[in-house]
DNA sequence: CGTAAACGGTCTAATGTCAGACCATTAACG
DNA sequence: CGTTAATGGTCTGACATTAGACCGTTTACG
């Protein structure tokens, strides 16, 4: 019998090395692409030849995993010189109760998501907030600003991932930019599930100026605050749909 | 061709699903094991069969990976009832030009992993301080606390990672843990190659108290405040060496 | 003092995963 | 209008990994 704090310790350290095999990851890795739109519907996913080493699988492995969301209709293949494999996923149009239905299926992992983004994404504000900006940089997040806040309802989410992910790439971290993107995919099939609605678009488009023009004048305290304030009108717009 | 956001978006999630193979990644775990000290020098890992599963691997693996630690001299394998495998790794007294060496090796992982940890660490003792502790919650914390303010030199980098695992721990999400354990042990073979020094020791124990504080006082921006000024402390110490 | 329990050590057969070669289809391009 | 390049589709042989049974050693305990 292991006393309590030695527990406690071990059970951060002696976790799977592995989430699962590397067919299921990599089936859930492109349900990832696809869900949070970086390839978005009736894109095309690069080449098995190229995926296969970026995702560090075989592609037989790619292709098994490529087949299962053929059969579940969310990309096509087609063969031939312009050929490639096709999202033709699009996000449904949410009704009452898929979120209780999602997030029961959660459970707590609901929480935990929530807790641990908000530690991700803040502390990647704040961080950019203390490095100098190449030009190049600066403009790279104003794009992404304006996109996301001149976008329809129909691109809305698209462009608020984007947004989020070019603030966490652009830290110059990995393991945190990873982090970011982890934490926002285990947010999303929740967000998927509810509306999006103009006020909300509003709102978040002054949260998300605040976020870029806290980074841009260097302001970390600013850029953790504000991206804290974002985060948590949208964890209180889940809690609300889910009360 | 890509366009620039596009490529910036793909690469945080068209990352590698698994790091490397599964004998390599438990060779690597219990490393981290050992350098950690979760286990220290003269204890015993839990018995293989409990092990593989843990770690979720296959005994066979597991074994594979034992062995090479055996080879290296980390731990020393004993048959029968009360066998097991036993640590043997002491920490060495770190000399002149290790850090240069181990930095060396490290590269640009260095700033990444100390971004992570900024971002991960501050994370959890902000969000600890906003959640209601339970008695047992609150004497696991000082206790953990006391140690290491009580511990010698010797003593002191095992119960400082265990101060630290316990505030992530506590905040209940795990997948913060995680993060919090992965950041810090990709600090660990830097700090293992710097010396403890008493100075440094009581330094750290004002601002372990600091944190504590807060926490207990339900501040979370000030624990978050504490948390930095201590893990920039750190991070100045290792940049000092360096420099 | 013998027996059973708790370990590490070994083996096997099945399955997962890989790299790489090769096939089939399509469209761009000379 | 043929050739070639870029794609998905298929196959093979090697290696990694697994689950599970079984062996050998040591010690606690009846």
């Amino acid at each position: 019998m292991l006393i309590d704090s030695e527990a406690t310790a071990l059970a951060a350290v002696l976790r799977p090395v592995r989430a699962g095999n590397a067919f299921e990851e990599t089936v859930e890795r492109l349900l990832q692409v696809i869900k949070l739109r970086v390839v978005d519907h009736g894109e095309r996913l690069p080449p098995e030849r190229e995926l296969a080493p970026l995702l560090g699988v075989s592609r037989v492995t790619l292709r098994e995993a490529i087949r299962v969301l053929q059969q579940e209709g969310y990309v096509e293949s087609r063969r031939g010189r312009n050929g490639g494999t096709f999202v033709t996923y699009k996000p449904p149009r949410p009704r009452k109760g898929d979120l209780a239905r999602v997030a029961a299926r959660h459970g707590d992992a609901l929480n935990d998501a929530l807790i641990y983004r908000h530690a991700v994404e803040t502390g990647a504000a704040q961080h950019l907030a203390t490095v100098e900006l190449s030009p190049d940089q600066e403009s790279q997040l104003l794009e992404a600003l304006a996109a996301v806040n001149t976008a329809s309802i129909a691109e809305y989410r698209r462009l608020d991932i984007r947004f989020h992910l070019t603030i966490a790439e652009l830290t110059g971290s990995p393991l945190l930019a990873s982090a970011c993107a982890d934490a926002r995919l285990r947010v999303t099939d929740l967000l998927n599930a509810i509306p999006v609605l103009q006020p909300n678009i509003e709102h978040a488009a002054v949260q998300h100026a605040a976020v870029v023009d806290a980074i841009l004048a260097s302001d970390p305290q600013a850029a953790h605050q504000a991206m804290a304030e974002h985060l948590e009108g949208t964890a209180a717009l889940l809690r609300g749909f889910l009360g």
